[in-house]
RNA sequence: CGGGGUGUAGCUUAGCCUGGUAGAGCGCCUGGUUUGGGACCAGGAGGUCGUAGGUUCGAAUCCUAUCGCCCCGACCA
């Protein structure tokens, strides 16, 4: 039992002005969290205790699916780093770090960087311990403080420069073990955010810069979230960089010409939608839309319609380590135009030789005979058949799919909802393990290359989001399981010995059912207190004094109920009992 | 890094356009009256107006630079 005033809850009645969202502005004023500078923040007593429960929660998760916890440094020789995979995309969100000397001369010691996640520890760390199939699998986990510098820390811990994250890497003999490993982490990973009071919904998901083969994110539906998540009754759910939709049946026949090429002039006409005015009324869709990208210093083409985008993710099909759009001055020599008249028509492009390929969007070969541009300032071409007159390397899925599209496993019109990303599941293959050289030998003696699983979860983020999910006009509504404290005895009269002993017997009485108990002991008037115990969103309040208590009663309450139960003392102990048994009962509530 | 905004007491802010004594509410301290949903009265402490230059007799206010923070975009748990 913990009494109020022998703690530190630093609430507040105003948000702070630079809390925008539900859950940053509750993080503050509910005293869990206290800012240091953009994307650091300082764990406040009661903050901490929901932290420390989540990492509880988290490690019987893992623990319970095999994981092996671990602690690794969060500074990590740069080497590491140079050595994996994944040094040109990654040093971008590292932070340096070096010895600050002495301020009379540059430091001349190795480098290190701050960890921003730990592939490049463990897997040389698993090279040197683990050589043999009879020690695989193997799966381990920290719990520990990230790096990252973030380019734009945002809301409170939900994009932090420096935030607490679980990650968990599996390594195993043969591709059946890691899909093995990869779905205990999965079910680790629902029960986990369950048992949180957190509703998420699994998609498939990008791998990005982590690589691998596939990998599912773990989201809270939240219109403040930074992802789009596609997906529909049939099961099918996606992150919107990587949804697909049926919109280009499969057995789509290309469409025969119908006429020659013809130039035609389209002076000043530079967009998709000045082409689809008056006068030269070219629908959108009937438009291929010619995009420039660098890849690794090479230029390459996408083509999509008119009306669709470039979903970029999806461009890390393509085998790039980094790319982006290209600049005009890069697009003018290498097209013959300026971006606006730019087409993939064979024999239009100035200077094919410099590309690295031409890639099509599937859903191009809907249009089949269509509108693009000349690759010459004012020009457009029509009557483009696909397959006839355009340069394509290959086709794929680059564009971006929209609610309402048929789902590729139904055909129901697809939903699309905002969401943040609380977890991140990923089956590596051997992309590190084959860079760090972490091989073992089978029972013949032969070396392979073990088979990785990398798994995430932001716990501090996951903090938050409970929050975004679980709040009201009040304040916050904890579920029990993450509440700073289960039950909150609320004693009106202080001074007051006989509701002193009352409350002192109430906690006593909820600690032993099982409950972490507060026990609000503040010289405030009643309205204060109970401002501050919906603000903090402790789920059951037991209230004594005042009028109550010369009747003999307590009143027991939920956050989340509006009713007021007056429970006489002399049935204290079951009662409480009783609640805590309830409370603790719910995964939600 | 591009675009937009903002910086005045611990928090929320007024004042800035049109230069001339820095003001309020909350919180804090003292005393009193109160005591079931953020009490009231009286008294009090707390601000180099982000920082540095400049213009001016005079700058929170106008100008320049710089830093921090917030929001939108690319990135991510």
């Amino acid at each position: 039992m913990k009494k109020w005033s022998q703690t530190f809850i630093p609430t507040l009645k105003e948000s702070p002005a630079d809390a925008e969202i539900a859950s940053h502005k509750l993080l503050l004023r509910a005293g869990l969290v206290r800012k240091l500078g953009g994307g650091l923040y300082t764990f406040m007593p009661s903050g901490l205790r929901v932290l420390q429960k989540i990492m509880a929660i988290c490690r019987e998760e893992m623990d319970r699916e095999g994981g092996i916890e671990l602690a690794m440094p969060h500074v990590h020789p740069v080497e590491n780093w140079q050595k994996g995979p994944r040094w040109a995309a990654a040093r971008e969100i590292m932070y340096r770090v070096d010895h600050a000397g002495d301020g009379k001369r540059s430091s001349r010691d190795p480098e290190f960087v701050l960890g921003p996640t730990h592939e490049e520890v463990i897997t040389p760390l698993v090279k040197s311990e683990i050589t043999s199939y009879r020690d695989l699998p193997k799966n381990f986990y920290q719990i520990t403080t990230k790096f990252r510098n973030e380019i734009r820390p945002r809301y409170g811990l939900m994009r932090a420069r420096e935030f607490i994250m679980k990650d968990a890497y599996s390594f195993d003999a043969t591709d059946d073990g890691a899909i093995e490993s990869y779905n205990r982490m999965k079910r680790a990973y629902t029960a986990f955010f369950t048992r949180c009071g957190l509703k998420t919904i699994p998609v498939e998901a990008d791998t990005g810069v982590m690589g691998g083969s596939f990998s599912h994110e773990f989201m809270v539906p939240a219109p403040v979230g930074d992802d789009d998540i596609v997906y529909s009754d049939a099961g099918y759910s996606a992150n919107r960089e990587k949804a697909t939709s049926a919109l280009v049946p499969a057995d789509l026949a290309d469409a025969a010409p119908v006429g020659v090429v013809e130039e035609f002039a389209t002076p000043g006409a530079v967009t998709i939608a000045a082409l689809a005015a008056a006068p030269y009324g070219v629908p959108a869709e009937a438009q291929f839309k010619t995009l420039v990208f660098m890849g690794d210093g090479k230029p390459f083409l996408v083509v999509v319609r008119g009306c669709d985008d470039v979903e970029e993710a999806k461009l890390g099909s393509l085998g790039f380590q980094l790319w982006r759009a290209a600049t005009s001055e890069e697009i003018e020599p290498l097209m013959g135009a300026k971006p606006g008249s730019l087409g993939t028509v064979r024999g239009t492009i100035k200077n094919p030789d410099a590309l690295a390929g031409i890639f099509a969007d599937h859903a191009i070969r809907l249009i089949g005979n269509g509108t693009t541009g000349a690759n010459q300032d004012g020009f457009h071409l029509r009557n483009v058949n696909v397959v006839r007159d355009l340069a394509v390397t290959r086709f794929g899925d680059f564009r971006r799919v929209r609610e309402g599209e048929p789902c590729p496993k139904s055909g129901e019109p697809l939903k699309l909802v905002r969401a943040i990303e609380v977890g991140h599941i990923f089956k590596l293959g051997t992309k590190y393990s084959e860079k760090f050289d972490a091989v073992y030998t089978d029972d013949k003696k032969q070396s392979h290359p073990m088979v990785m699983g990398c798994y995430g979860i932001g716990i501090s983020r996951t903090l938050q989001a409970v929050i975004e999910q679980s709040n009201d006009a009040d304040g916050i509504l904890w579920p029990w399981h993450v509440a700073p404290w289960q039950v909150l005895v609320v004693n009106l009269d202080p001074q007051d010995e006989t509701a002193s002993g009352v409350a002192a017997q109430l906690a006593a009485a909820a600690e032993a059912a099982g409950a972490d108990v507060l026990l609000d002991d503040r010289a405030e008037r009643p309205g204060v207190k109970f401002k501050d115990a919906d603000l903090i969103g402790i789920p059951l309040r037991l209230t004594v004094g005042g009028k109550g208590l010369k009747e003999g009663i307590f009143e027991l309450k939920w956050r989340r109920g509006k009713d007021v139960q007056k429970v006489p003392l002399a049935e204290a102990d079951r009662a409480i009992a009783e609640a805590v048994r309830q409370g603790a009962g719910t995964a939600g509530s």
